[in-house]
DNA sequence: CCAACATATGAACGGATCTTCAGTCGAGCT
DNA sequence: AGCTCGACTGAAGATCCGTTCATATGTTGG
């Protein structure tokens, strides 16, 4: 018990990594990071491929881009993202295996939650 | 870019993944998950274990609970928890790994924020 | 230069979420 | 039985977040 203690990381590493999962827990957000999975896109191609409107992808990427997952190239009046974060891209990629792996398995055993 | 549509996942498991996502999004939360890393553990030593009331663990773990992320174990008037969901299993680890690597790495080259 | 377009931004509203407080319930001890 | 301890719960209040609307900035084409 005192060894979970010790083993346990520092409040700064523990409140990085929750913004981290915290940026991937918003369906909006997520999609739009799966998409950038394949590489990179335009503000309105995202719009139109996640379902989401032109703003409110620029100010989930404004955010994306504040804490350096996706990165920025602009061409002309068009502003392509990519995915700029291994980590965030490894976590992107255990996900949707799970996705895949899951998806049929868990239609037959969801009772969802308990009381 | 219409491929990137096609091999989107549905609503439904894209919403379920950002829901696990936002079960690690909180500092709280994430450190008892880490604390469960190692083994079950009762209430009060997790409340310990992580430096939060007893009163918020439990609400947190009702969270978790609820999502099948832990499992209960009642032993008189103890309730030992532990991980029961391979996937946020594998999410913790790999998260673990990232900070063990970065957490040097980052305090280097550590700018924040751009506006 | 003006119009249309792509993106970015700010303010504001509504809903979700976290923490705390107070109280409940059951289990064990004496 | 009475008391204490560990865990659970509900309600309330504060805060955080995401979406939308309106507007700004910068770019291309006519």
């Amino acid at each position: 018990m005192q060894a979970v203690r010790q083993q346990m990381p520092t409040d700064h590493a523990v409140r990085e990594t929750a913004d981290v999962f915290g940026l991937l827990a918003d369906p909006g957000r997520l999609r739009l990071l799966v998409a950038l999975l394949a590489g990179e896109l335009c503000v309105c191609d995202l719009a139109a491929a996640c379902g989401q409107s032109e703003s409110s992808v620029s100010h989930a990427l404004r955010l994306l881009r504040a804490h350096r997952v996706v990165a920025v190239r602009r061409a002309g009046r068009r502003a392509f993202y990519r995915l700029d974060d291994a980590h965030v891209r490894m976590l992107l990629d255990l996900a949707l295996v799970h996705i895949d792996h899951a998806g049929a398995v868990r239609l037959a055993s969801r009772g969802e939650l308990q009381p």
